[in-house]
DNA sequence: GTCAAATACATTAGATTCTTATGTATCTTT
DNA sequence: AAAGATACATAAGAATCTAATGTATTTGAC
């Protein structure tokens, strides 16, 4: 099962910054087999969908990027940059407190009969 | 503190279907309040997002409506269709079961140093 | 008794953000 | 040699929300 995209609507930027937090330094497709990885591909994110998200985490500046060689291909890392930190810090405790509001939500029980 | 407006998409339809499987029959402005109401002001459901997600349900055959005159305002209430109930289980446990793997998607700590 | 706020519906232009498709190129495995 | 994986990127189109606007009635405060 692969949960449908409008969930990931909103989150993806989250789950960038996250992971950047956690493993200092990744390249674009590495985040995408990371996350495939560690949901059991449930969340399967697609490079259209990741390059605009990081090329816009790269113009608010929350990362910075260095370009390597490997033999003539090339990769291109990001790392998160002190405002990033900061941001990622934000996002992933918002997010912790929705999914808290969205799982009362979903659980109540205030039948009008 | 309200939910950055980004969260809130992919989650709206599954809020209402789920509104109307606890309270049977309900009308838009009554959805806004109760989710605002219930969320403690930190979900604000605007009308522009709200009315095209009902007429979408009832596009699909997920909801029936009826109207009542309230004095001489009307007021349009929308109950589950038998295929609206099937469609509000299963994204409510898909919604779960994604918060579950956001979860662990934030918590885990892999770090490579 | 009048004015503001709340109730109640609805639409629309614009913004955001994802999907799907496409493009280029290299490296690895069979 | 071919297929699949690695690795970047862009772009048209779809979906869905925001913010603004519109209409009209009812309620509560002064």
């Amino acid at each position: 099962m692969i949960y449908s995209s409008e969930l990931i609507k909103g989150t993806l930027k989250t789950i960038v910054l996250k992971l950047l937090a956690d493993n200092k330094k990744m390249y674009g497709y590495e985040i995408t087999q990371k996350v495939k990885e560690l949901t059991l591909d449930k969340i399967q994110i697609t490079e259209g969908a990741l390059y605009p998200t990081l090329h816009a985490l790269e113009n608010d500046g929350l990362v910075t990027t260095e370009t390597e060689f490997i033999g003539k291909r090339v990769r291109k890392y990001y790392t998160l940059s002190p405002s990033g930190k900061n941001k990622t810090k934000e996002k992933v405790s918002e997010l912790a407190d929705f999914m808290e509001t969205m799982k009362f939500l979903l659980d109540i029980k205030t039948k009008t009969a």
